[in-house]
DNA sequence: TCTGGGGTCCTAGGACCC
DNA sequence: TCTGGGGTCCTAGGACCC
């Protein structure tokens, strides 16, 4: 029988921020998207507080200040680097693994015996927080769906954070009392279809008849359904190069002139470009997009995308940001209040794969060597050491993210410092 | 004033083929 | 006026995830 752990970092950007500032104990925490827009992560103290997730910053900071909740804007360059190391820490206890998120991973536990698979994970989880840091909970069952449903149960037990749902009788007992769109592929729309049907919990679903849950739910419903009767149908995955790559950020200011939106879509061309190469792949597409802002009702809205493709598959910023600008110039128009625009790569092929030019002498394309150089370079001494003239020196469009914590991990200087 | 970013999978329907 | 039967491929849109 197949054994899943579904391990989840507690909070974990909040806990990153914790990790490095230990004052941060006990007081609340929320973390921002960018451009302190909205609210993305929280401690437990301040979801105590009432404080929803997603919702826009502004409209609860008096809240926030009444409370003294600490406020930090995204530090992906942290959460990145802490995110390897929680992941490094679980390799060695379960190689067959798969990393599902920046905070969640799937193991598998097949080999241990069942009587000792609840202090295996005990140990996992004082591992990874003498290692790291960072305290995470997890979840045993046999499926990835009862795995996650046994993660809940492992949330609110504070004392272990570990929870198996192999036996039958508790299983039952959850299941009977845990509403369907609590379960891990199950939304609103999906939960209102079941409603209809007269199920809302998940022991109704699980014991539902498969072939009406099919016509009704996919066979997405239907491999959630069998999932719950402990019938694994979702196996670990392998990590697959990315189909696209998108990149796209609001601006920090609306901004109405051509000049810095493509500046910002060179850069983030150059970003997602950067993300191509690290997979091995080439583009033989692009799409680009641009868009107004929608919440101000009082603004003329335009939104608007165009895909191109390139004559030959590349990996080379210089022709994307090219063919980027060239797709800009088709959609952009004058008089409007541009709040955003993003770049996806399309059609993504394996660098290896790719057809080779009749009469070319090397198999390598003159501008590999050069992208290789700027690449290495930028990973030596940070990023945007090199950067392109395109993307403009002034960055006008650049995100707010005053709030922002030392990138204690990854930057020389701004490392912790103890006085 | 301020409202995130980046993905995947599945299905239906149209276009096209012989 | 009558108008087959079987495919494949592609795209858009829906739904969901963190």
């Amino acid at each position: 029988m197949k054994i899943f752990a579904l391990v989840d970092c507690n909070n974990f950007y909040a806990s990153c921020e914790r990790v490095f500032d230990p004052s941060l104990k006990k007081r609340p925490i929320v973390v921002l998207s960018n451009n302190d827009g909205c609210i993305v992560a929280r401690s437990n103290e301040a979801k105590t507080l009432g404080i929803p997730m997603g919702v826009p910053y502004f409209e609860h900071e008096k809240v926030i200040q009444k409370h003294d909740v600490a406020v930090f804007s995204s530090n992906y360059q942290l959460y990145g680097d802490m995110s390897q190391r929680v992941m490094d820490s679980l390799r060695l206890f379960a190689p067959d693994m798969e990393v599902y998120s920046i905070d969640e991973a799937f193991l598998r536990l097949d080999h241990l015996q069942p009587r000792n698979l609840y202090e295996y994970c005990l140990t996992i989880r004082r591992k990874v927080m003498q290692w790291t840091g960072i305290p995470v909970s997890i979840g045993i069952g046999p499926s990835k769906v009862l795995a996650k449903v046994a993660n809940r149960v492992a949330k609110k037990r504070t004392d272990s954070g570990v929870f198996d749902i192999g036996d039958n009788k508790t299983r039952d007992e959850i299941l009977k009392t845990l509403d369907v769109e609590k379960l891990w592929g199950i939304a609103w729309r999906s939960a209102d279809r079941l409603g209809r049907l007269g199920i809302r919990r998940a022991s109704e679903l699980r014991d539902a008849n498969p072939y009406i849950i099919r016509k009704h739910l996919s066979v997405v419903g239907e491999r959630i359904l069998r999932e719950l009767r402990g019938q694994s149908c979702i196996d670990l995955e392998d990590i697959q190069p990315r189909k696209n790559i998108m990149s796209s950020k609001s601006f920090g200011n609306l901004l109405t002139e051509k000049k810095p939106i493509e500046e910002a879509l060179a850069n983030y061309a150059a970003r997602a470009c950067e993300k191509l190469r690290q997979q091995n792949s080439r583009a033989q597409a692009v799409y680009v997009f641009v868009q107004t802002n929608e919440f101000r009702e009082t603004d003329k809205q335009y939104n608007n995308s165009i895909t191109c493709s390139l004559t030959i598959p590349t990996s080379d910023t210089r022709i994307i940001i090219e063919a980027a600008k060239s797709c800009l110039d088709r959609i952009y128009k004058q008089g409007y209040r541009y709040k955003k625009v993003g770049v996806m790569l399309l059609d993504l092929i394996p660098a290896s794969l790719e057809q080779k030019h009749l009469f070319a002498e090397s198999d390598q394309r003159p501008g590999d060597h050069l992208m290789d150089t700027v690449d290495r370079i930028n990973e030596d001494h940070g990023p945007d050491t090199l950067f392109f003239g395109a993307e403009g020196v002034n960055r006008e469009w650049k995100m707010r993210c005053g709030l922002r914590s030392p990138r204690y991990t990854t930057q020389w200087d701004e490392l912790l410092t103890v006085n």
